[in-house]
DNA sequence: AACTAAGCTTCCGCTCACCGGAAGTGCCGA
DNA sequence: TCGGCACTTCCGGTGAGCGGAAGCTTAGTT
């Protein structure tokens, strides 16, 4: 199921090979040695050596100033493509967002069974921050995730609750009937709340941001600390007004398969 | 020297061939067809079909919904990781430098001869933008290059020199003598500046970033309309400050290897 | 509706790039 | 000085990968 288990089953190809090491650093954001990323993806070490050393020749990947390899540079300037044009168009209105009410705001997609967090804006506050830009939370336990699986269609909602749902703190909700019932209200009112469900101290509230295509395609979220959740309501006017101005500049092509640019538009 | 020019010369290796596949996503960030790809990677078109199959069941490409190609979310992130670190130290201070002055603002690291942004703030304001996040632009023709050059070793400074200094507008400093004493001066009052250097209408101000190691690592930059460039220099005090707080919050480790932890941080 | 063409997908046998065991190198700490 | 560990280099056997060619699918044309 997953990709491999952290052993054994080296890929047969060269390609899938060299992409089970870039997997190694998926894991965990700390540099590797050589011996650890053979022993990750279950190669040799000699093979290992020379696919990274080609890797690295490339940017791929990176030696520190100890010889351990990181993630490289180019593959993140490579990344910023993908999915550009959304980032580009919603970055400024999350900004106007996070300078009317001076709140981390972040936007996310549903990738997977979990919210993956696409952009997020956020100043020196110090405010306990579970999301981060490229990182993936449990849908249930997020004010984002559940405006995503409450607005998205029967089926995906039911696929997901049908799954053990994972606790991350005393307060996440975890009965499926409970949260469903939850879900039907967060559709019926239009947003979402999530109140120290995957980090204690941190509240959030959520609202859907919609395709031209019919659908919901992402979801704009805004964190504060607990003790100000009874007040999250308050911005839901700016929340929503963002919303549609995303929804407008975004246009016609799908969020949900992120930036990739519509039909060969004709020109 | 190139990596391929376009055209011949597939790589012998396989990881090769993979890699010159990505790398036809970085001339544009257009989609291609697979026709293109096997063009671009002078690959053969049933060799490029299996490669670029299995790149996209990994995720590390992606297909829009007329068949192209498109880097991938897998690959974005995994980018996220590198240079993590110090963008997420940084990232809060550019956003009080913003809700300051209400002004783009950047930073950039000097990597094998051009300015590579690695962050950038701004509105909806619209103003004349060269920079984006995870480009590059010429070092001699931008106020953050100009500080990275500035500030940097004496030969980086001479072999930037003594290559061809591109004309991006009729403004662009180009004559090496010049720039050369117009350099000096920057490392003398501390900052510099560019006028409609790289893009016309847009004028910027940028201030070094120090390494606790000593040297330059990295360029924090403002943009304003050029309109406003004799006013550019009002808002010095406060980009000092925010460099100092990013130089103290970095700490001890380099920024030009980006985000890679130092030695095996004794626990 | 029949025809054309361009782009994509699948197939398969030959061959050369890849694999990995083993030997070599360099660095540390004892 | 020595042993141990991690990395690097070497090299011959072999199976993964290559690419020509044949089929398939879709869009455009008469």
């Amino acid at each position: 199921m997953a990709d491999d288990a952290g052993r054994a089953t080296p890929p047969a190809s060269v390609t899938g090979r060299v992409l089970s090491i870039l997997s190694v650093f998926e894991k965990s954001l700390a540099p590797r040695s050589l011996t650890e990323i053979s022993a990750e993806t279950g190669l040799a070490l000699s093979t290992t050596h020379r696919l990274v050393g080609e890797l690295e020749e490339w940017g791929a990947v990176q030696r520190d100033p100890n010889g351990r390899y990181q993630i490289g540079l180019r593959l993140w300037e490579l990344g910023q493509h993908a999915g550009r044009q959304v980032r580009d168009i919603a970055r400024p209105l999350l900004q106007d967002l996070y300078s009317l009410t001076q709140r981390t705001v972040h936007i996310a997609i549903r990738e997977n069974g979990e919210a993956l967090y696409i952009d997020r804006v956020y100043g020196t506050r110090r405010v306990p921050q579970a999301s981060r830009v490229g990182g993936r939370l449990p849908l249930h336990a997020t004010a984002v995730g559940k405006v995503l699986l409450a607005f998205d269609e029967p089926w995906v909602r039911e696929a997901i609750l049908a799954q053990p749902l994972e606790s991350r703190t005393p307060h996440t909700h975890v009965d499926p009937v409970a949260l469903r019932k939850e879900l039907e209200l967060v559709l019926e009112r239009g947003y979402a709340v999530a109140i120290e469900e995957v980090r204690e101290g941190s509240a959030s509230i959520a609202v859907p941001i919609f395709q031209r295509t019919g659908g919901i395609g992402a979801a704009l979220g805004l964190v504060d600390e607990r003790g100000e959740a009874d007040a999250l309501e308050r911005h839901l006017p700016a929340m929503r007004g963002i919303a549609r101005r995303i929804e407008a500049s975004v246009g016609a092509f799908p969020l949900r398969s992120l930036g990739i640019r519509p039909s060969n538009a004709r020109p």
